[in-house]
DNA sequence: GTGAAAGCGCTAACAT
DNA sequence: ATGTTAGCGCTTTCAC
């Protein structure tokens, strides 16, 4: 129970504290060898690992850094989350974990506290559209990378975004249903109050349009008059949107843009509850190719984000002290991974 | 950018900094209102937030816990480590994530590193046997509570465990398919060589025998020819399970206990791969009840886990001070879901 | 009811 | 090449 301290190994060593401080800092160039030795001799014996508060009171440096989620129940968030806790392990940080619940106030309370705890820096996976709930914290010289949200007009100077190409990944997902031959589409998502789904809703619209179609024609399913549902329960949009669009025959899509995997599944589940049958009777793209996307029956069709190359990059460029390209955005191009669920319209289910 | 210290506060409300450390630390019963007001009008108009650092070295407390998972990669982790954080949160608590990727030396080497972090406790979610690898950590002191492994002979005496009763829940799995009609059943999970794995397989066993069955001749498929899988990973168990159990339509059961969820949508999966229909086919139960259990088609029949509840209890039992009942173990009683990917098997194809 | 003083364990000038 | 020293910001006896 009774930690040893520097004091005692420099005592076991016969040196002074500021030479064991010394070898634990890697100032060992101009040491005698035998010094060295001796110390990291008493060092295992002692079994002495430092005190990190000791050292973060004296240093004001920390190896954690935060992240936050909108909820790492989801499985794309968890797995990023893993993602990060692996490249940040391998660097010899800390991650600490907060689900923001998609709640600008709990964001704001968690930015404040990583802060004030000292962490390194923050991985804010923000769906808010601004950042003002922030900007002062960040002002005060907190290093922030958001993910998933390019940085927008009006954001602080130095905050880094890490995250995919929303415009080119909703564009693949639309061209990809409008090229299989589906002219009645339809763009599901929950709120699109937010940068990335913004951002994946103007892909469609460009690919709609860039097929002489009208976009007006074929609005995104918001379920504005849902009750605003948590992130766990994305799904649950996805199985209210297939309700609502496809009870009506006459109306209903051929093809479906969901904005992510999760309410993609949901429409899915919501087809199969209307007895239709997903990739036959409807098409549907997701987003993110969680791991489930593929075990799905049909194996859903969806525009895959590249969550460990991101997760690395996220780290990369928050522990990036050249100073270089502040406020900088760096956005990955998505990959479109065809599978089941998507195919032809059946013959003149297209009018 | 610079911080404000006690000290500032202090001057500001012309008292000194003790005074501000008992405002802080609510020692406020024996002091005159008008310095306690004093104080606080001090500390918020100068943004004062005490250094986390300082005060833990001081008093070698901190408000962080620890949680070590397989991986929160699996929505099943996921989900749990979103429930922790939400209850750590409620009291004050910080939550550091660690991936152990189910290595022993992973796992031991975040049990030190947090112990020398200072955290308050760790809840350890360990598929392995035993818990030699952090004994000696435990034995100076660690506040350790596992999650999903009951805990067995051998074990640090003062060891809280939360767990569901896998006995009863592997039971509740298997009655289920054999009160269907089911004569031919199989169990299938990765490797046995964990707590929470051989409770549900024990579980297995005994309702086989208490049908009049031999579970020898309805042994487990372990995989043990395979490599072993990462977490996330489990699915490809499943999937690999299904190839080998139903290629030969002459020898393949009717029915599977899969270990969890995913392994259980992997198995779907692969019985798709086969050309086989889940629920007529062949009726699979899977453990845990994680979200996409009942998004996919058919739906899952699962045993669940509260995980809402066992996240809220591990805490509670962490933070537990009065040192009663040291060693404890709290197992809750998991609940059968019965959904579509269970029925009864069809006509002649038992035998 | 409030203040003075000591020190938690460590690091980094600066001195030797 | 190594030691001395002075804190980092906070809490906590112990005086007053």
């Amino acid at each position: 129970m009774a930690r040893v301290t520097i004091q005692q190994v420099a005592e076991a060593a016969g040196v002074s504290p500021s030479t064991v401080s010394n070898v634990l800092n890697g100032r060992t160039n101009r040491m005698v060898p035998a010094t060295k030795e001796r110390i990291d001799r008493a060092i295992a014996e002692l079994g002495y690992h430092p005190n990190k508060a000791a050292r973060q009171l004296r240093t004001g440096r920390t190896q954690t850094i935060g992240l936050i989620v909108p909820s790492v129940g989801n499985p794309f968030w968890g797995a990023f989350a893993r993602e990060l806790e692996l490249a940040a392990m391998t660097v010899g940080h800390n991650l600490l974990l907060c689900n923001s619940e998609r709640d600008a106030e709990r964001e704001r309370r968690y930015v404040q506290e990583l802060w004030e705890d000292g962490v390194r820096g923050i991985v804010l996976c923000s769906s808010l559209p601004t950042l003002d709930h922030v900007a002062d914290i960040v002002a005060r010289g907190l290093r922030l990378v958001t993910f998933d949200r390019q940085a927008q007009p009006g954001d602080p100077e130095n905050v880094i975004s890490v995250s995919i190409n929303n415009l080119v990944g909703g564009h693949l997902a639309t061209s990809h249903l409008l090229e299989l031959g589906h002219q009645r589409v339809s763009f599901v998502s929950g709120s699109l109050a937010s940068v990335n789904r913004a951002g994946r809703y103007r892909g469609y619209c460009m690919a709609l349009e860039q097929a002489g179609l009208d976009p007006a024609e074929m609005p995104a399913w918001t379920g504005a008059d849902a009750p605003a549902f948590g992130d766990v329960e994305a799904a649950e949009v996805g199985r209210r949107a297939a309700h609502a669009l496809f009870e009506d025959p006459a109306t209903a899509p051929t093809g479906v843009v969901a904005i992510n995997d999760m309410t993609a599944l949901g429409l899915c589940r919501g087809l199969r509850d209307l007895g239709l049958q997903v990739g036959t009777d409807a098409s549907i793209v997701g987003f993110d190719d969680i791991v489930l996307a593929e075990l799905y029956d049909p194996p859903l069709t969806t525009v895959r984000q590249p969550i460990a190359r991101m997760a690395a990059l996220a780290l990369e460029e928050m522990l990036d002290d050249t100073g270089e390209d502040p406020g900088r955005t760096v956005l990955l191009r998505p990959e479109l991974v065809v599978r089941g669920s998507t195919q032809a319209p059946r013959v003149g289910a297209s009018r």
